[in-house]
DNA sequence: ATTAATATTGAGTGATACTCAATAGCGGAT
DNA sequence: ATCCGCTATTGAGTATCACTCAATATTAAT
């Protein structure tokens, strides 16, 4: 009866709110989507059934919800660690590193979660996902974008580069690896998988990394040398020419 | 009562056995794995729900039965191909463009099926996709090993590269590609893209590769050639020059 | 024709996501 | 301090689902 603690203004809706979609994360993540019923998500947060549904229309509403939070955590963590790196190699291994570790810390989740958004009903998934989680992974993905745009502008990469097709060997690699990763998540290895996966990418994309590019400098003393030694020739065979034709 | 036609043996059974695939295959990819019930699909193979269970024993065991049929056609069309051609770069294209096409054409099915079968239970993740389906898709990406295991032997590729992340990168941006690339089925766009897909994986791997590297290896060719002939016919006339000062 | 084996059936079961009418409890107006 | 309107909360109720099982039909072999 404490009038302070009740307090339904806001504050306490928002912690109910909360209390589910805790309780909702923490059962997904331990006993999987379609193993965990509305009841027990019910018990956990400590509410009658039907308020989980006051809050969430849906336990596909919930899910949504949850990789909301998710993807908010991974924007938020990729911007922080782009802002304090300024070599575009490493900002990339960065985001490699980031992308990985954040998945695998929540790897009992997002191994059971991210592929099922995307096995909902293909009407709910394009009136949904198109306008949320697709927008949330469309900001994401921009980040890696800009770092792009960025290293092209300061000529560490080759401006003729096709973006989205980078983009989707990037995360699609990522992605597709960490199905191996996900045992092992010792640093190093990651570390050292990470680099393995940005390395194809970084060489074919790298302005100066192509070896032929220096040779080409070499090449272009060597032409240079020989244009002055034929300029020259013509210099003399020029005033040969008029001397004699004189 | 026709002895002829009421043929159990096998043939019967194979064939009730094909025709509820069939069904499940069909509703699966219009209505989706969740939304198609046993119900549906004994209907729709025009026999009781408890029959359906007779030959699968679980909605799930359809399903991989489903994937285990799309795997061998992959698996299949993907040797195939890479018999006819032996250009390293136009194998590593056609596994590139087959895999999207066949990937695109199932599209409605497997857009939902691809993803749900990693969400069942991990339990039932494990003992089963571990032992069947891990071995189909370890069965297919062995394809592309040997392509670019060939492709080394021959000197067509960097001994050096790193094969399992190479592999992730390549089909991983291929799976990442194809949600952007689902609305086209334009074959020309297609191979468009996976050109750009392919590309910076084979200038990264290709020894010979960076086409500036062969560029410009023939490019100093001709120069030094063109410049010795120039240089040699430049000292000439400058001593014919000389003499007729003189 | 009989039998043993198995294919087929459909009513039955427990669990599920979600609904809804009834109730409880809060904030604001008086 | 009291009442009122609003909404948060409840839990029994509902339709549907994947799956079971005992009964029946059909087959191959003798």
């Amino acid at each position: 009866m404490n009038k302070l603690e009740k307090n339904k203004s806001r504050a306490r809706l928002e912690q109910r709110e909360a209390d589910i979609l805790q309780a909702a994360t923490d059962l997904f993540a331990s006993d999987g989507f379609h193993a965990t019923s509305t009841r027990k998500i019910a018990a956990a947060a400590g509410v009658s059934e039907g308020t989980v549904f006051h809050y969430f229309s849906t336990k596909n509403v919930l899910l949504l919800a949850i990789l909301d939070e998710f993807y908010d955590h991974l924007i938020e963590s990729a911007r922080e660690g782009i802002q304090d790196i300024m070599d575009t190699r490493e900002r990339l291994l960065f985001l490699a590193t980031n992308h990985l570790r954040v998945l695998l810390d929540n790897q009992a989740l997002m191994m059971r979660l991210i592929q099922v958004y995307l096995s909902v009903d293909i009407n709910y998934y394009l009136d949904y996902k198109k306008t949320h989680i697709h927008e949330l992974n469309y900001r994401y993905t921009r980040i890696f974008d800009g770092v792009i745009r960025e290293g092209i502008e300061r000529g560490d990469l080759n401006a003729n580069l096709e973006l989205p097709a980078i983009r989707d060997l990037f995360f699609g690699g990522l992605e597709y690896g960490m199905r191996t990763l996900l045992g092992r998540k010792n640093t190093r290895e990651l570390a050292a998988y990470v680099e393995k996966i940005v390395d194809p990418l970084w060489v074919s994309m790298n302005i100066k990394s192509e070896p032929a590019a220096m040779h080409s400098a070499d090449l272009q003393a060597r032409f240079e040398k020989a244009c002055r030694r034929l300029e020259k020739a013509a210099g003399t065979l020029e005033k040969t020419a008029a001397r004699t034709a004189r």
